[in-house]
DNA sequence: TTAACCCTCCCCCACCATGGGTTATTTACC
DNA sequence: GGTAAATAACCCATGGTGGGGGAGGGTTAA
């Protein structure tokens, strides 16, 4: 099931180890293949196994013993984010590199909670795709552009907020799951000024509860 | 105050619409006049402005009308990390890169929750300094390695919860200010459940209240 | 100097939620 | 066949939540 072009460039005796060793799992056997040879052929890389699938994956890749693993968001069977913390558990020290066609919100934030290292898009040339493996390796965390983009305006605040910098601030508090008579004594002011806040909170974002507000807020990037 | 190389290697009525406009906020003079030598002598790029504080960009920066600004976190005066918010209402529509020899992780993510597009540090070597202010202008995020490991972990949960699956997701809807009653109804269990599972997460946390439990999970990035 | 906005505090009311103790069943995976 | 997880039930006392109104003092900008 492994592939391994390693002989074809250099003796393997000699230089295991200090080569990086990548396994791949894949479902499309084309593109399987390519990163194979791709990896397979680049000095220092050396192609410990590849896979089409998280299944085929565990009965091996322990034995395989890949420092990377470049990992498809989509397979067949378990997905490869669900594959994240298993994997995880079956090698704790090797680096998980998402490589996939989609990027949809919460799989990239779904993969680098569950622990991916990095998340790179298809359309990554060959050359990218060998250096975030290096950079993985320095504890780097590669991301294609679209992917960084995403993910630094997952931080981004609104600018502009309905809230008052008081209202902001107490709705944060609201989110900790502080009690309004916490939030009071906390932030120095009466438990009355507390529920005006929080009244106005509600007006403004029209809703009528604790839940709705943290929501409401939360979605628009208010806290 | 602004320093413009671009006169010294193409004449600027011909390419300055096809140039990226490039603004230096940084209060170390040498650091400030090496970068815009160097971006001012690069091929597709023009200094449109370098000022030593914001206090001293917001007077011209609007005329100067740059694409993308460079900043410094630390700065004389107000910070780079609360000047990003005044330079995006000054220009709305142009891109901040910060660019500092600090990696401390509240000014990186206060910074990118400001509105900051990247965030590189000191360390960069020029190619890259310039390879992404082109990357900002294409709506990527570019950061440095260091920095991108820590937004990547900053996503990522711990593996080794002392909560169950049910009990996480339980608190998780704790967290988003839902009431128990409300959280059983959308998990299509009983409230009592809701109950023991709050319970047990509360002895397992340690803690005897809503708040604490929520700060406890999230400082050990159980949620 | 008004008006607008923000932060602060006060009163009323009805209703619902929270924290903690204990025990017990069924399901599912080693 | 045992352990862990998810489910549910009963008891108890305490506290918080949502919504109605009004009102004073401060700053800022038209």
């Amino acid at each position: 099931m492994s592939t391994d072009f390693g002989h074809l460039h250099k003796p393997q005796h000699m230089k295991r180890d200090l080569d990086i060793r990548v396994a791949i799992i894949e479902d499309d056997e084309t593109i399987r293949e390519g990163y194979a040879f791709l990896i397979g052929n680049t000095s220092g890389y050396k192609i410990a196994g590849a896979y089409p699938s998280f299944e085929d994956a565990a009965k091996k890749i322990v034995h395989d013993d890949p420092d990377v693993i470049l990992l498809d968001v989509e397979l067949p069977g378990i997905s490869g984010v669900d594959a994240i913390p298993k994997l995880k558990k079956l090698l704790p020290e090797t680096h998980i590199l998402i490589l996939t066609v989609y990027e949809q919100e919460t799989l990239i934030f779904r993969s680098l909670g569950n622990g991916a290292a990095g998340y790179l898009t298809k359309n990554t040339p060959p050359e990218k795709i060998v250096a975030a493996i290096h950079e993985v390796m320095e504890g780097g965390g590669p991301m294609s552009a679209n992917i960084a983009r995403m993910v630094i305006s997952s931080f981004k605040r609104n600018e502009s907020t309905p809230l008052t910098r008081r209202e902001t601030e107490i709705l944060e508090q609201i989110a900790t799951g502080k009690s309004r008579k916490r939030i009071a004594e906390e932030l120095f002011i009466d438990l009355e000024t507390v529920k005006s806040h929080i009244k106005n909170i509600y007006h403004k974002l029209n809703v009528h509860s604790k839940a709705d507000a943290i929501k409401a807020a939360k979605d628009n990037k208010f806290i």
